[in-house]
DNA sequence: TATAATAATAACAACGTTGTTATTAACAAG
DNA sequence: CTTGTTAATAACAACGTTGTTATTATTATA
């Protein structure tokens, strides 16, 4: 069916191997030799068989994704970046919205050359893996692979750090309080742990709880802190979407950011400039992770020593969102 | 590197023809042969070599799906859906979001067995490609692969149709009417056709246009709709997102849904159970696409002769968003 | 017990590439 | 011109698998 090397030879009558090196713009070829077989080549239409290529070169130029949760929109942008990334390394990037397990053996039939996969927070059993894995997520004790972690506990430290130093007392966190979720339960203990070393006020309704991280969540849950009588003059949210729903219900109250409340997010999205306020963002920016990411991955295929627990450090963007009291 | 097919043989002192099939389970070898074979492959954390065995066999039962546009949240759905019905019949699921073209590339390289593009309404030039495609859709004149297509224009008017039997006689539309998105020009040109052909009252802000399809535009249009003095009896939405926006804004001017607006919405994912009305909808609803195209995907890897434009019928499900006049 | 039939396993070619080695062509130096 | 050297191309093995064909072991039949 497919066009196959041996049909540009024929068609240019010359040998096959003398197609190969021409096509891999081999020195061994002379170069009218070469262009003639390159136009014959693209002329009939033909596409290398990565199978037979990568059955004997060993390397496929191909970086699996593990992205088994797909529905929840939070690691599209990075898989995005990531894709660019990749593609400046000649690298192509190929998906897998299976369950981890699963997903790592077709990666591993299809020989790609490295897998990252995403940690969604859950359980990550342990899989066998003949290619190398790196993880993006939670970097706890029992990894065993090298794993990429945003540190989150840090960049939410630094969020109320930053707050007391300019004047807040009060300081509320909405987000995800569940156990199921490690990645927020890590954002909640960096909150708590601020709050107690800056030996910070405690107040009623100081963290409130989210049952989903979307924009309705975050109306719903700073509606409720709104009502309450004590209300903070600083609030932390755990992502943008819920900080979106946040600043949606402050204003419909007939209350001003940053007039009357300071407001923080955690993200790592670019601003998105349409947004009614600038927001004061902290956490590690979308490229900063890719290209460790990309720059991870490139080692483990060279099979380069790699430190196991990675730790991205957040920056403090402050915007309009934020301002002393 | 990785454990071979010759690694098993040895291991279990036979050959690895016998290995092979053993493996795949062939009458040509003997129970317990098999099992003892089995034990030690597993034992030895075996995993067939896709590209030796797509080589020889011309099948890797795998499907490459084409989804440039990530980053709109639209397909995620449906590619879950997808790839539960392609597990069902042993097939693998592989994504690229990279450039139409450039991935069609890389499945090609890859010997998948089909390719399914995602058209999103652009410009949609012609891929040569020696893997089999299907596009799902926007299936016009020019289509050169099978085309997948949900029958948006008869969607949107059959809800014209349902609330003018009902009853209502001025009814508008939300959605995207730039010219850019073939997708959604097909529900605009619908709504028109339908409100013509009906006869029914021509009034102002008939259509209206948001520039982006999420939940915030659709609140911006319905804010502006009901700030106009004849207003409309019932709103069709194109899409989930925009009907959301568009109820809570309904409701945020202390109106109710279905008491002062009927609102049907364009949508293909099943009801979400958490939201504040149980929306009536039209759409072909998502499994029966994705059942549609694994079997037209199937189709074309046997080489069955297969239409090349396909048309699935909508479906209106009606629930609590609408009601009588 | 010899032989035919069959069951079980082994050997081998092929898939489309790449990298190495072998062959031929072209050219320079004696 | 012959020979040595290099440039250009051709031939070939290998990658890990599958399907076909060849060989050996086992059983049934006379």
């Amino acid at each position: 069916m497919g066009v196959t090397i041996k049909d540009v030879a024929k068609a240019a009558g010359v040998s096959y191997s003398t197609v190969s090196k021409a096509l891999r713009d081999s020195p061994l070829v002379k170069q009218p030799t070469k262009e003639r077989i390159l136009a014959i080549a693209h002329q009939l239409g033909y596409q290398p068989n990565a199978a037979a290529r990568s059955l004997v070169s060993k390397r496929s130029y191909t970086i699996g994704v593990v992205w088994p949760t797909i529905e929840r929109a939070a690691h599209s942008a990075m898989i995005t970046s990531l894709n660019k990334q990749l593609e400046k390394l000649s690298y192509t990037t190929l998906i897998s919205i299976n369950e981890m397990e699963f997903a790592i053996n077709i990666f591993n039939r299809y020989q790609v050359d490295a897998i990252l996969a995403f940690d969604d927070g859950h359980d990550q059993n342990t899989v066998q893996s003949s290619v190398p894995v790196v993880t993006y997520g939670l970097a706890n004790g029992a990894i065993t692979t090298p794993t990429v972690d945003a540190n989150r506990r840090q960049a939410i430290k630094s969020a109320v750090e930053y707050l007391a130093s300019i004047g807040h007392q009060k300081i509320c966190y909405i987000g995800d309080l569940t156990q199921k979720d490690r990645l927020q339960e890590e954002k909640v203990a960096g909150f708590k742990q601020a709050i107690e070393e800056l030996g910070l006020e405690n107040i009623p309704m100081q963290v409130i709880e989210v049952s989903d991280l979307e924009q309705y969540d975050g109306f719903e849950a700073a509606k409720k802190l709104l009502a309450q009588e004590t209300r903070p003059t600083a609030i932390i949210s755990g992502t943008h979407d819920l900080t979106r729903g946040i600043i949606r219900s402050i204003h419909e109250a007939g209350l001003s950011v940053p007039d009357d409340f300071s407001v923080i997010s955690y993200d790592n999205i670019p601003q998105s400039e349409n947004f009614e306020v600038a927001l004061t963002t902290v956490g590690v920016p979308l490229e900063k992770i890719t290209e460790k990411l990309s720059e991870i991955l490139m080692d483990v295929i060279d099979e380069k020593e790699v430190e196991h627990a990675i730790f991205l450090e957040p920056e403090l963007r402050i915007s309009e969102s934020s301002r002393p009291l």
